[in-house]
DNA sequence: TGGATTTGCTGAAACGGTTCAGTATAATGT
DNA sequence: ACATTATACTGAACCGTTTCAGCAAATCCA
């Protein structure tokens, strides 16, 4: 097993010291002014001795890694990786791409946050981009060691929290308030899990929007979603009631799909007899039947501007203007919205 | 700034010797025969100094990363993200969780492939896992330089090549004879990119079972899918003959989904006019309309199978019988697919 | 009681780079 | 001819760990 070819092996070659290599091969041979009769020597040297400089050793030197960590929610590491993560990690690539970093997935998870912390502090990233609740143990661990961190599509009010977020409240009150320039009056959300930020953040625009349009918030038109199994009941107890919603503000397109699923199952037609209208607009929307109306974050964005805060981090304090931002989200109407049925506003008769 | 801690800092606090501290902190103090009193001074010592190991000393001492490096086609990285890559990932990460080593998405691409295989090489992986044809520049640099790569999804015929991948003839051939048990005469093939050696296989596999079955193969129902774009028309004027395929043997699922919408575009049902059968069982299979008859590569095992034969070659020569393998594929028949319609040998007759 | 073995620990080298603070030589200015 | 400056390069320290070989002291065996 030969030996790797390292820069002194270079320098040996080329007749000189081993710094002076180093700055050839970085580019810098400018601005330490090495001839350009020496530096010729050396990639020469370089080449014919088939050198490939090594990272790590690179890294252990600079004390940078020119890599960032991406980290999900714990149970999207290894169960459904949805669509939306999905765009995430292609338009994280992209950036990083576009920064010349690399990107690292971390595997070893550990219960303990001090330990999963130190995972992402051992000099393998230069920051961690985490989709993750603001209380996330590891994630106020790494704000504590003031690890360069940034949370993304996540919002936090820790003194000293960067974050690159969407604004959910208003997409709450967008999805809302399309449904009621279409006319619709009752109008009901199957929200996401109590613990999320997001979907919490969803109802209060969704309320706001009720309320804005003078129509009475009706906390039993509110149903949680809990994955595709154990969702049925709830929601068909929901769209039985002769006092049935017409429009359904619903967590995520995947829970929009079993929706549409459980409706046709009763009967009801969508948009026919219930509008509905998803997050996150992804591609399964246009396939969908009918194409499903959609609130889309801009995550291409989002990302980049996420990855861009991050790399910044690791220099200089960043402007603050820059460390908390809040994109709107955007609506994609397709046909899964429409009017509300005529008899809607005679709905009860529908019982006998 | 304050410096980091290091292995030296604790020992100084324990009162030993760094060494002793590297064999206590990674679990050999038994073999390293350190007293049990000594080694719980020492972690006791780590505890009250916040010690946090360098994973990139110790990559450099150890020569290994206890990482992998996990690889796609050019286009994968920036454009559409398939459901499929996606899953790839998804199982990649998982089978790296059991066998706890991370995952680095290398993002400086080089137009270069000595370059580029630098990147790899460079120490921060111990591997890499590749979605490449098996002529691409850098996988043959990977394995001239006696890199570990493993090919997946890709056979190769290089003399020391390793891959795990699944049999796309016997792919093909499955679809069609599926086709032809429905009783199905006229069968088309819509085609992946010529250069694709999986595209290849499937279109063996088709042929082979047409010829089983004494059906003639005819060349002008076999048309190649150009993506979403520029695909209509060729698709079209196939299936407008007078003499058109009854059931058609599609390269992917996204591509049979564009095929059943040009096909309602023209007024023909899926399955009542024309059969469809897609590759990768993805997801939205189940959520199309109708849903989407399909052929699945087992990703996890594949997956998993990759991770494992790559690990085995950081150390040593693996066991020929697992260098390679190929898994077959399996039939996930759904609702696209159906017998034939009672007019289709009188299909000439629609013409008038 | 003396030699052999075990126990408990460590010194030094290795891993492969980068960067700071020079130094020796050559060129320039007066 | 001498002081000054620019040019071209380098020595040594540093980054943080692992591992090999070996050493001193304690224990064992006959």
């Amino acid at each position: 097993m030969a030996r790797r070819v390292t820069i002194q092996d270079v320098a040996d070659r080329a007749g000189v010291g081993k710094v002076t290599v180093s700055y050839v091969l970085n580019g810098k041979d400018e601005e330490a002014r090495i001839s350009p009769a020496t530096a010729e020597r050396i990639r020469a040297a370089a080449i014919e001795l088939n050198y490939r400089p090594s990272a790590v050793g690179r890294m252990l030197a600079r004390s940078q890694a020119d890599a960032v960590a991406m980290v999900f929610q714990y149970g999207d590491y290894f169960g459904a990786q949805t669509a939306f993560i999905s765009e995430v990690m292609r338009c994280v690539c992209k950036a990083c791409v576009e920064n010349q970093v690399d990107v690292v997935l971390h595997t070893k998870l550990a219960s303990d946050p001090l330990t999963e912390a130190n995972n992402f502090t051992d000099g393998r990233v230069d920051g961690v981009l985490m989709i993750r609740d603001a209380e996330d143990a590891t994630y106020l661990e790494l704000v504590a060691r003031d690890f360069p961190t940034v949370l993304f599509f996540c919002r936090s009010d820790q003194p000293n929290a960067h974050y690159i977020a969407c604004d959910n409240q208003r997409g709450g009150r967008m999805a809302t308030e399309h449904l009621i320039h279409l006319g619709h009056t009752r109008i009901g959300m199957i929200r996401g899990g109590m613990g999320s930020v997001d979907s919490n953040d969803r109802l209060v625009g969704y309320q706001a929007a009720l309320n804005t349009s003078g129509i009475n918030f009706d906390p039993e038109l509110v149903v949680e979603y809990h994955g595709a199994d154990g969702h049925s009941e709830d929601f068909l107890a929901l769209m039985q009631r002769p006092d049935r919603p017409t429009g359904l503000v619903v967590w995520s397109d995947d829970a929009a799909f079993e929706c549409i699923r459980l409706c046709n199952g009763i009967g009801l037609n969508v948009p026919g007899d219930v509008s509905l209208i998803g997050f996150d607009s992804t591609h399964a929307c246009e396939r969908s039947n009918p194409p499903l109306t959609s609130i889309r974050q801009p995550i291409e964005l989002i990302c980049a501007e996420a990855v861009r805060l991050l790399l910044a981090l690791r220099k200089s304090p960043v402007d603050a203007t820059l460390c908390r931002q809040i994109f709107p989200p955007i609506l994609d109407v397709r046909q899964s919205t429409g009017h509300p049925p005529k008899n809607s506003s005679t709905m009860r008769s529908s019982t006998k």
